[in-house]
Parts: C-alpha cells; structure tokens; sequence
DNA sequence: AGGGCTCGCTTGTTTGTACAAGTTCCCCTA
DNA sequence: TAGGGGAACTTGTACAAACAAGCGAGCCCT
C-alpha cells in the first residue's frame, strides 16, 4: 500500500518530465492541486515536498511553486549500489574480488565499526567492460561470514547480501574528493600513476544504526561523477576542511 | 521572527551535539517531546524532520528515532558560498581576480544562462592564507555590471551581492567529479601540472528559476572534501556517467 | 509614464484529532 | 529453554481549521 501523498507525488513527477508543466513554470497552488485529488492541503504538501526534496520543484512562500527541472536525482540504493546505479542507467557492469583477508581493526576501523576483527575486500568494478572503481572495503566482523560466502565475481554485493542475510543498509555518510593514483590504483584501473581519482569514502549502517562497512572507492577520472540539486533551506551536502576523520 | 518547529530543531541539535544523545542512542518519543516543549506533535515531528534532513537522527516506523551521528552539514549558503563555509568554519579566507572579461555566450552557456552576453571571472581563493581554490565563474549578463562593480579582492561574492543589488542565489545543481591540474590550474594553485583536483562545476538560479551563474570550481587535492549524510528515502545526490550536460 | 499602495492569492506555521502500521518486550505455553 | 502471542508504545498518514507572512497584479495618483 503506497501512501496517498506518495502516488500525488508520483502522477505530479510524470507530469513535470511529460512537459506539461515546462521548466520555470508556476505548479498549480495547492488548494487547487488538493480539489484536483481529492485530498486535504496538508497531504498535497507532503507531495510537493517530495518533489522540493529531488529538487524538481522550488517554492517561496507568497509565490506559486515553480518547476526547477527534469532531472531526478537517484535512490539511496543507487548512490550505495554500483550495480543498482549502473542497471538503473542502463549500463553493463561488473565486479571481481582482487584480494580478500580477515584481519584486526586499525585503531580508527574499530571505532568507526564497532568491533574488532574485520573482513578487507579489494574489489574492481567494471561499467560497459572497462574498469571504472576500485572498491576497497573493509566490513564488520558479524557480516564478515556472509560476504565471504559471495562469488567473486559476484555483480552486486548489496542485494546478494540483501538476500542471503536480510541485510538491509540504511544510512551512509559520505566524504569527496580528489586523489592521485597510486601504483597499485593504476595497475589495476589501467591508469598511469599520479592520475586523478575521485575518492569516495564511505561508513554505512543499518536500520538500528549498527555500522557495516567503511570503504575507500576509487573512481577513475572522468568514467563517473556527482550530481546534486539543493535549494536554500534544504542541505544534503557539506564541505570539509582536509582529513579531519577518516585516517587509518 | 524564528519559526516554533526550528527552535525546537535547534535545541535537540544541540543536546546531541553536546552528548546528552549519545550517537546510537535513542531519542525520546514525538509525544514526550512534544510534552516538554508544550507543543503540538505534528510541530515536534517538523523539528525532528529537520534534523533527519541533517543527517543527525535516523527513524523508522513503530521504532524510536536513534541518534546517528554528530556532524551536521552545513547550509545551502555555506555550500555555495566559500566565505560562508570558511568562515563558519573559524578559518581565514580571501579571494583575488585574476582575470576579468566580457565576451559572447558559448552555444552551452547560452542554453544554461538563458543569455548571449556573460561576464567570465577567474578568481583564486585562499585558506589560512594558502590557495586552494580556483574559480571559473560565468555570470549571465543581467548580474554583469552588479558584479564587474564588486572589488578585485573581495572575500564574499555572494553577499556582495546580495548587499548591492539584493540578489539571493537559491537554487544550485553541483556536479563533482576530478581532474589533473592544467598549466594554468598549476600556477595558481602552486601544484605540479597533471596533480588531481576535485572539480565542482554549478548552476545556480535565484528564487524564480532564473539562472545566475554557472562555474567551475577546482580545489587542490587534500584541502576540502566534500561530505554527504543520506539514508533510505532521502536521496540528496547522485551518479553521473562522465560528462554528459556539462559541455562546453 | 511612472511610482506607490492596496487587495487577493499563495505558501508557511501551528494545533488538534483519528487511525494505520511497525517495533519492542514481556509473558505464557509447549 | 525456545518460541508464539499479544499489549503497549512509537512513528507514519490523513484530515480539518485558522492565522501569519510574503508575492504580484492591478489600480490610482501624480
């Protein structure tokens, strides 16, 4: 049963990206929207404030809400998910585990994951057959036995870990930016050294809040990058000043 | 005048900021909230939204909201502006012209600009006195004179002009991907030709969707990074293969 | 023609109520 | 002791109503 907002919100996102409200041009007001559907002011808000949220839509209060664009930014999933982003976009992709170990958590490791003994992963993903990210993750001891049990050329760790143990992850926080290549970076994405690379690290979590993971990916230079809409009054995305957290 | 739901945000953030909520654990229910405010529920569920927007508190349904962490990402104005975030930050900060002309609109500038005739500007910013940013910034014509009116080291654009012609950029799409540092990008950065930078190219638009500038902005690698909170059903960013709006 | 003002429209905030849906934990039973 | 069944609690959805705050268009006056 999906929410009455959810399906307003729906049937307003198809008539933005069909054209019949073009770009920069006011949305109908919300009394009017909620006699169309036959809905209260306040359930046709929540529509909208999807809408606001993928930044489809900009509002001010006083002014009629006006369509910002036709681009909708993607899922958690997708930002989490190489092979839900990729399959998303309809792209072929794939993945093949390098180098594998159990070993102790670095200082660091075991704060951010709460336990001691993890499980290290090197992992390449490839998009339409060329290398484009170089995952290396480092997971929690408690899940380390279901992805150990994973193929190694398996094409998506989420969803297998998804439907081996239930496993569901929920919250991610996220770091950008730039580095060079190392030696081992450039072997394996068919780089030169000292190449650009766009770093994402990442710690994620589930439901409870019970971390699972912290990753290092690598993307090469150009194969990928990250978009993002906000608006004053909603902000998902931060700068840093350098290396303040993730060090090992 | 601050509205009700906000000041409740900010006094929850702040009790998980100063670890009356330790990361983890649970925050007290809408109702108890609501009791100790002296508000209404659906006013405390606004507040607590606001907080899960941050980042700062997960929640599920039948399930109380946990703590997840205490980093708060900053605002939309700190985003876009690099004197907002500096400075929010405690940090020093400054910013040079280094060019400065008029000239036609690109085939790609005019379709984001909406305008034949632009303003480019290329400045260099610094932190604690050391550059770290360099800044490539069309301007449509209609902000033009506003801006060429501005001084060459001026440390804060964008309440520059919000102070001289009252214009408040509103909205922005980010695109962040990395680069190696060009000839020119090595000089004024003070790193090697070919080192990565982390490239953030923008649109931003004022209130009414009208576009005002579109830049390219390139950080040297290890100063700033950028950070991302999201979870389940809130989807601030996303994935992009290569290059494909921001053409010039 | 231009500038200022008012009025209607639209979005923002707050409260109250009711029910639905999911979680947690305790107790009881096999 | 392990598991099932509830009951109590908590968050999610929906509706209704009222007022505040801001915008824009049209009107009037100079």
């Amino acid at each position: 049963m999906v929410a009455r907002y959810e399906r307003i919100a729906e049937e307003l996102r198809k008539e933005i990206l069909s054209g019949a409200h073009p770009v920069g041009s006011p949305l109908p007001s919300e009394t009017e929207l909620a006699e169309r559907y036959g809905a209260a002011r306040g359930t046709v808000r929540q529509a909208v404030a999807v809408l606001a949220a993928e930044g489809l839509v900009g509002s001010r209060q006083g002014a009629r809400r006006i369509v910002l664009g036709k681009v909708r930014s993607q899922s958690f999933a997708e930002l989490h998910s190489f092979a839900q982003w990729a399959r998303a976009n309809g792209n072929r992709y794939g993945g093949q585990v390098v180098e594998q170990r159990r070993r102790r958590a670095s200082g660091a490791e075991s704060a951010r994951l709460g336990c001691d003994d993890v499980l290290e992963v090197l992992r390449v993903r490839t998009l339409e057959g060329e290398p484009v990210l170089l995952e290396r993750t480092v997971y929690a001891g408690w899940v380390a036995p279901a992805v150990e049990g994973l193929p190694a050329d398996c094409g998506s760790v989420t969803e297998a870990l998804y439907e081996s143990v239930g496993l569901v992850f929920a919250y991610g926080e996220h770091l950008i930016d730039a580095v060079a290549a190392g030696a081992v970076d450039a072997r394996l994405l068919g780089v030169r050294r000292g190449s650009p690379l766009l770093r994402q690290r990442r710690t994620t979590t589930t439901h409870e809040g019970r971390p699972v993971e912290t990753s290092d990916d690598r993307y090469r230079a150009g194969s990928v990058a990250f978009s993002i809409r906000n608006s004053i009054g909603a902000n998902p995305l931060a700068r840093q000043v350098g290396d303040l957290r993730f060090e090992r």
